[in-house]
DNA sequence: TTGACATGTGTACAGCGTACACAGTTTGAT
DNA sequence: ATCAAACTGTGTACGCTGTACACATGTCAA
């Protein structure tokens, strides 16, 4: 779950837990008010937990480029500088935002088996990713990989090793499926913006119609024409993600067979269990 | 050719501005000379290749957070604006520059087989992108393919239905190969920005040290530690991308068996014992 | 000569991230 | 009870960004 965003400071300090304020001891100069004007609720200060979820929802709500330092501080009803009370700066308040993101990502149950296991895991990254369309760019962008991802890696190397493969394709393995997923979300997310027609009538991301284009030059291109809105489909993830995972039941270790539906047949199909 | 900076017109007097524009280049001389120094030259002017080929150079030498158009204007020795008389925009600048280093792109040879030409394919593409870092963000991020990439997608297309795939498997399958490709060097670059020791010291992307980790949480990733910094190598792009090829002669048609070939194929070594 | 057209200039503006000095409240030590 | 230190939010200000707009200049066709 979300809640481990901070801890990872190695110092302890930050803590910013949730209840520590006392009790209100004092009295002082406060004198001026009565009394019982004190608010006995310890007001609701502004915790980095809270501009990230309300950054979360920002992104959301009105994309990335809406993301910034003022418009944020203004649905908090806080000026901006305030922000920078619990982050250090723009940089750490996104790579914030995406961890919170990646804690979202649900690991598939570990009973599945390395192929299903696998395979959900994708999916499940994908889906996180794309409920979140402005934050894939910070994730393909920024070097950070905060405990949230640790845990996906984690997932994924348990699930080998619990196959039998050896530590070198239990490492790599499954980041080969993360990367193909992460890429893959990564060219769709722009290409889902801009609307496309799913029937191909404009193949999406081309600057120019399918028409003019030079039969010398792209003869097959063109004769597959239909197809190339394809780019963003849930078939085409799931073809190339069967492929990867078609790719390590070629390595695995013969000492324990997989259900992988035998006969390099053709088969051709996306999805096989 | 970057170097065609500007040119000065003699005849000018008006100033703009004093000092800057020292990009250098000819005639320090001038000033004060004959009134009648007609330049009769019509002034190699600006043209949009220059203003990519410069905005590239300049992606290149400082990195993308330099690519501003101030930056780019004074390499060009021209007031910002200027730029405006050949590029729409920013985003259309980066468009451009982005199709240009698609371009670069070296096809393989089409006598290659399908597997060595998308191996090959796979390979010039992180090529090209490591060239060329401050370019990848732009590439994952904008829904635009420009015909470079269209080229690119004909190359896969011809290789695999040339070795028999069924046209879905031809649009597909090098689809799934770009994705991972692309998908690996957008992890990569940022990770190779920030300092990693390649011995696996400290792991790349890791806010923090292996050892504070919980061994509860994580006890395969700590077992494992030493690998954790290989997510950018060569080893680990080439594992991968083998595995994806052998999904896709998974699926081959049985009708034509391709050499599967174990030889050659560059150092890179990931290959199956 | 004229005048349309293309190209580069200069100024200006809104928006961005954030440095810095300050004010209010809360807390801990005395 | 007092006082100093510490948080946390405020206000102002700076440098940088992309780019709208009006204008100066150079070229060429009529």
């Amino acid at each position: 779950m979300s809640s481990d965003v901070e801890h990872m400071r190695s110092g302890r300090a930050i803590a910013t837990g949730g209840g520590r304020r006392g009790t209100g001891v004092d009295s002082g100069t406060v004198a001026t008010l009565p009394v019982v004007a004190r608010n006995p609720v310890p007001a609701p200060r502004l915790t980095k937990q809270a501009v990230l979820v309300e950054a979360i929802a920002l992104l959301d709500e009105e994309g990335d480029e809406a993301l910034t330092m003022r418009r944020l501080a203004d649905r908090l009803g806080v000026v901006p500088m305030a922000l920078y009370r619990h982050v250090a700066n723009k940089d750490e308040l996104i790579d914030g935002v995406l961890d919170l993101a990646v804690s979202e990502v649900q690991l598939p149950s570990s009973r599945l088996g390395w192929r299903s296991g696998l395979r959900e895991l994708g999916h499940s990254v994908r889906r996180t990713m794309l409920a979140h369309p402005g934050l894939v760019a910070p994730l393909v962008t920024r070097p950070s990989l905060g405990s949230s991802g640790l845990a996906i890696g984690e997932y994924g190397l348990a699930v080998m090793l619990d196959a039998g493969f050896s530590v070198e394709h239990a490492d790599r393995g499954p980041k080969a499926v993360l990367t193909y997923t992460i890429g893959f979300v990564a060219l769709e997310v722009p290409r889902r913006r801009q609307g496309f027609s799913a029937d191909g009538a404009d193949a999406p991301g081309l600057d120019f119609p399918v028409e003019q284009l030079d039969p010398e030059r792209f003869p097959h291109t063109i004769a597959v024409r239909p197809r190339a809105a394809e780019f963003v489909s849930d078939a085409q993830f799931d073809y190339g993600l069967e492929r990867v995972l078609d790719g390590l039941a070629a390595v695995q270790p013969t000492g324990k067979p997989t259900q992988r539906t035998t006969t390099g047949v053709r088969g051709g199909g996306a999805r096989r269990r």
